[in-house]
DNA sequence: GCCGTTTTCGGCCCGACTGTTTTCAGTCG
């Protein structure tokens, strides 16, 4: 069985959850999580890597002791380090991690004294008053460990970003309420652009703490208080979203603003930095000695590390921090880029707006030209087009443009792949179409080798012009099918086709690690909305979001061409 | 357990809030 990098990921990670129960040094544990999330960000699989007798040494966060247990990973498929500490610790325990509240001390206290290890024993207990006689905690602590075990098994702990942007507005609207003159800034994962949240940050620049506090625990949807203090609050909404509320003066609220953007790993990095530098970085300022050199903007915090400003999207302790010392950062895309979309639906197929209505939108949104990609007669279920119904499409969209002004449809088709690799429609019908989206809409089981050659097998076809949605992935509820990306990516690169990164915000795919892979090789990224509806096409956010935490600037992306080279760039793709 | 303008040892980011405490440890972000 081939062991994959989220699978020496996990196993590092639960390492680090059992030695910090075990009350271990603190540092060894936390060399074990960087290594997890630098593991799991990596693009080339160090299974591969051990087979090849390449040095693991060299990559970020990874001596020589971890060096050996990633080859004992990859070779025997476990760690005896890991099965060690499980005669102490036993496996699982680290769920119990998750529950806000408790921490690997109380943890450890409630698996020797109550031999307390999975949230059934832990629900078991609390309803039996066994926790509140446990050194450090109290009747109240019992509760809110009843409630927490309680939430966390009836519903998820994150949220797709799109899905709390109503939540966030409505939050800052009624603290606009209380304190007119306060200003306000969405911070965190929100504020990344990251796939998913966890909770909400907003930040608070106002001279009226005491009232924003109170006006926000008493907001309308609240349904717990969690915390409420003097300058920070957090309350819990009916959905089981978390906001957090922090309040600062306006001389703190750069340094306030990038502190809680985050993310964890980029503020580490930055504070190293400054210590190096010998200055000091919180969340009031950046301080040398008892002199303030920066804090009131996010720009004077950056300044006084000598760093240009890096975008809240590439936070991520990715090596930015490098890239800004040297002033390497990209100039990212921007919404305003985008000169069209290149992936749509009409009423012919499963959309539900006509192609008139679906061009006067994409105008309406600011771009100058569309592609129709109905779907093609394999998936029924979308009422998908024969061949004989898309040249009668393809000539309606002939027609259609002659109607329009300052706005051109293209003729594309989002076409099936088959379970051999071959596209849903005959040549002589792909021929006609100025581009062809190839996708998987079906056997998302195939075994890993098979789905990835289906794909390369696909990219080959001669009118293949870029893949849609890479991994079939939808946030949050369905898993990618099993392909090797990188190589799907390597392919495209030889090959000479595109890939696609869809903005619908339950899909993101491809991921920002792929698509910094992508950019790396020289592969362009078309960024659609995939709109079935004329609304749809406001997705463009969240796929310009993603792209630039993948790094990607105005030139790595297909569809920020003027329509003349956008046609020239898709003519490229046709092999004769 | 990693790492090096602190360089093979001795550091490793920093502060608010809660609950249980009676001066602070634990947790969280």
């Amino acid at each position: 069985m081939a062991i994959y990098n989220q699978d020496i990921a996990a196993l590092f990670k639960e390492m680090a959850d059992l030695l910090e129960i075990d009350a271990a040094n603190p540092f060894r544990v936390r060399a074990y999580r960087n290594a997890a999330r630098t593991i799991g960000d990596l693009t080339e699989e160090l299974g591969e890597k051990v087979e090849a007798g390449s040095d693991l040494i060299g990559i970020d966060g990874v001596g020589k002791d971890l060096a050996a247990k990633i080859e004992e990973i990859v070779r025997t498929g476990t760690l005896s380090a890991l099965q060690e500490i499980h005669e102490k610790i036993p496996p699982g325990i680290g769920e119990l991690l998750k529950l806000p509240g408790l921490g690997p001390k109380k943890v450890k206290v409630l698996y020797e004294d109550l031999g307390i290890t999975s949230l059934d024993s832990l629900e078991k207990a609390a309803q039996e008053g066994k926790l509140e006689q446990l050194p450090g905690l109290g009747k109240k602590s019992q509760e809110k460990l009843l409630k927490a075990v309680a939430s966390r098994r009836d519903m998820s702990q994150r949220f797709r970003r799109a899905d709390v942007m109503p939540y966030a507005e409505g939050m800052v609207k009624q603290l606009r309420e209380a304190d007119p003159d306060a200003q306000f800034c969405l911070a965190g994962s929100y504020r990344r652009a990251c796939e998913t949240v966890g909770d909400l940050d907003i930040l608070a620049e106002s001279g009226q703490a005491g009232t924003l506090m109170d006006a926000f625990v008493q907001a309308g949807e609240v349904t717990e208080i969690l915390a409420h203090g003097k300058t920070k609050s957090s309350v819990l909404l009916r959905n089981g979203l978390q906001i957090d509320l922090r309040v600062v003066p306006p001389e703190s609220f750069g340094a306030a603003l990038h502190y809680f953007t985050g993310s964890k790993a980029h503020n580490i990095a930055v504070r190293r930095r400054a210590r190096q530098m010998g200055l000091k970085v919180n969340e009031y300022g950046i301080f040398r000695g008892e002199d303030v050199v920066g804090g009131d903007t996010e720009a004077s915090v950056f300044g006084a590390l000598n760093l240009s400003e890096i975008p809240p999207e590439l936070r991520e302790g990715r090596g930015e921090i490098e890239a800004a010392a040297g002033g390497l950062l990209p100039a990212l895309v921007e919404r305003k880029d985008m000169k069209g979309d290149l992936h749509t639906h009409s009423t012919a197929s499963d959309g539900n707006a006509t192609i008139a209505e679906m061009a006067a939108a994409a105008k309406e949104a600011g771009h100058d030209y569309m592609a129709v990609t109905d779907h093609t007669k394999r998936l029924t279920i979308a009422n998908g087009l024969d061949e004989e119904r898309l040249h009668r499409q393809i000539d309606e969209i002939d027609e259609l443009n002659g109607t329009l002004e300052g706005f051109a449809v293209l003729k594309g088709s989002e076409v099936d792949i088959l379970e051999d690799g071959s596209l849903d429609l005959a040549d002589d019908v792909l021929e006609r179409l100025d581009l062809v989206v190839g996708s998987v809409h079906s056997l998302f089981n195939l075994r890993r080798d098979a789905q990835t050659e289906r794909i390369l097998r696909a990219m080959d076809h001669p009118f293949f012009t870029f893949l849609g949605h890479p991994t079939g992935r939808l946030i949050l509820s369905r898993e990618p099918y099993e392909v090797d990306v990188p190589r799907v990516i390597e392919h495209a690169a030889q090959r000479g086709c595109y890939l696609e990164l869809n903005a619908n915000p339950k899909r993101l795919d491809l991921s920002d690690i792929h698509c910094s892979l992508a950019r790396e090789l020289g592969i362009l990224i078309a960024v659609n909305t995939d709109a079935h509806r004329t609304r749809d096409f406001g997705y463009m956010i969240h796929g310009i979001g993603q792209a630039r935490r993948g790094g990607l600037q105005k030139k790595d992306v297909l569809n920020t061409r003027p329509l003349a080279s956008l046609r020239k760039l898709l003519e490229k793709t046709r092999l004769s």
